[in-house]
DNA sequence: TCCTAGATAGAAAGCGCTTGCTGTAACGCT
DNA sequence: AGCGTTACAGCAAGCGCTTTCTATCTAGGA
């Protein structure tokens, strides 16, 4: 690397000006071979790369993006980073966006930003990354619904694709007139076909623990439940719905709250698989077994899902194929989809906890 | 926000200059009443105020980077953002670094890198880092043993410290001569304490799924248990341990293994709790109930853990807590710990997956 | 009343890099 | 041999902001 015996190295952070000087090059020299975009002679370019090594250097970001006037940052903005469903979809994401390890070529950071969920913090870090000049922005996670924030929102976006960062949407609903790509999930397509296969079973009388209201992917998802109940003629009382997070203490608390307003319910759906996991906990703690007493259903097919006992019902979204697909898209690796828009299904998956109604 | 009827706005990004000649002050101003670092007239910074808003106006962050020479980017760097392990330590860190919804004052960028467990990309990540002259790293998870690695490593560390880059550890032995802050977890004594409390409750061969090789929190974990055994007059069979991931997938088949070798095996200490639930579906699916027949046992008490059936008994690791901690000491925000080290214990969580052993 | 200090505002010099444009050899062609 | 090309390399002008230093003005104090 470095040979160790020059005190002058260190003396102040090492610049290109300093890499030139010892290369014996204009400081142009060097941007181009660092930057590889405009012929360099092969000695020249081993002359500087040599240059470079001994004297450790490391470009600097800031200027090198000011003079540019392009970054290599790529935002990933996240609702809640503890929760796999979305480290999945990002860990998919930032592999593609290649940073480290990616393939060669732009070397870019790609940086998650978790909103937990939280409108505003979702505008501050676009702001924050409009204001680093990121290069692409990926959304991930459904969206919040109230008029002020999406207004805001299809603005700011509109804003940043004006600057040319390109936005990818990724398990979000289309943002239209804001030129984002989007990938996205059919929850209604999933919550319908899960319900669907609750009532195939016998199920008639099923509660549902749905996510915050005001998201999409909680209405989307109810919408599908609730499709299912009118295509087989059964009506939803009210009672058998339940707000709440997506997190299992929700599911814990609302299961309860479901077994006290009809304890004659089958089932029980549920917005997520956290959510169902605190659901099976409720009914447990309540003396009930699952599937004989009441089925459980979630949704997404985190990993853990399968080591629950019994093991979730539930529908899998291909997080991570989806999260890939969208940082490519982001690098502008991958076409976009026609139209900009592509809906991702999810899949089906039977499994031990649910099965036919008691009695 | 934006009267919308001035189409000059929207010619070109808006500059400090634009905004300046609007408030009729110089750019100066307006940078002071942006920076807020310099006493400026309540009616100018009014006016400046008013600018920008009517503007629309976002700070170039890489110019801004570049003149002040510091930028307002902090990175935390995770071994694996889709384990909830490093993604609760992460949310903690990122919500005190303040970015979106923090306290007032530094709107700082919190950025975090999944480096996959590889010690390139972890690298590769702190040179992007340093690239970009970010003001703090938090660097979380257990380290990677391997010589080579761990020089460049602290070759590293100490070029970004003396670039002023502040530099936290978070769950990761302490760095020695990099001038670098530890939060470090007492992955020992925890390993120690539960070993002890199967030994307690009666078991002699106990089976161990121990994590990647070459990683401290393996090596300490293990270390702890074999400490435990020790102490109690237990002499280890070598048959005793395997290693694996840090992943469900690899306690299933770890368990496997274990059995295979030594099917009198009565209990099972895990690497984490990932590999725990692992290791419970590769048990159950050997015929074998827990407890009666196989104790088991994890470490960092993850949330879904106490959703296992039943309940997994574990040591529970203040990753929130101390990933807090590390962001406010990344931020300046608290004092560091004296001498720059302080060891985070973890707490014993007796529950229903360990029982007396069989016959 | 004159002078000094305190409070603001502006001028201007960079920060370290990129890139359009301008040389200047060496090359191949007629 | 003469000339258009091609292949490199350098010059120098910024990119948009921060910050030091200087200028101005007002308010006290002697």
């Amino acid at each position: 690397m470095r040979c160790g015996a020059r005190p002058e190295d260190d003396e102040m952070t090492v610049t290109l000006a300093d890499v030139a000087a010892r290369a014996q090059v204009s400081p142009a020299t060097v941007s181009r071979v660092l930057n590889g975009n405009y012929p360099v002679a092969a000695t020249t370019r081993e002359r500087v790369l040599r240059a470079v090594d001994e004297l450790d250097y490391v470009l600097n970001g800031p200027a090198s993006s000011l003079a540019a006037a392009t970054s290599d940052l790529v935002g990933i903005l996240v609702n809640d980073i503890a929760d796999p469903f979305f480290g999945i979809m990002a860990g998919a994401i930032q592999s593609e966006i290649g940073g480290p390890g990616g393939r060669a070529g732009g070397e870019r950071l790609g940086v998650v930003c978790n909103t937990g969920g939280s409108p505003e913090r979702e505008l501050t870090y676009l702001t924050l990354l409009q204001r680093q000049r990121a290069a692409a922005v990926v959304l991930t996670g459904g969206a919040t619904e109230a008029a002020p924030h999406k207004a805001a929102m299809s603005a700011k976006l509109r804003k940043l694709a004006d600057a040319g960062t390109r936005i990818v949407l990724c398990g979000r609903p289309p943002a239209p007139e804001t030129g984002a790509f989007a990938l996205t999930f059919d929850n209604r397509g999933g919550g319908k076909e899960l319900t669907e296969h609750l009532i195939g079973l016998g199920h008639r009388r099923l509660g549902y623990i749905a996510g915050p209201e005001e998201r999409t992917t909680t209405r989307h998802r109810l919408e599908g439940h609730r499709a299912a109940l009118e295509a087989h003629g059964i009506t939803e009382d009210p009672r058998w719905t339940v707000h709440g997070r997506y997190d299992r203490r929700s599911g814990y608390e609302a299961t309860l709250e479901l077994l006290r307003r009809d304890p004659s319910l089958t089932a029980v759906v549920a917005a997520n698989d956290s959510v169902a996991l605190g659901a099976c906990a409720a009914l447990r703690d309540s003396g009930l077994r699952i599937p004989e007493d009441v089925s459980v259903a979630g949704f997404d097919d985190l990993p853990f899902s399968i080591d629950a006992v019994p093991a979730l019902t539930t529908v899998r979204l291909p997080l991570a194929e989806a999260g890939a697909r969208a940082g490519r898209i982001a690098m502008g690796r991958e076409e976009p989809p026609p139209g900009g828009i592509a809906t991702v299904r999810g899949e089906l998956m039977v499994r031990g906890s649910s099965g036919v109604p008691r009695g």
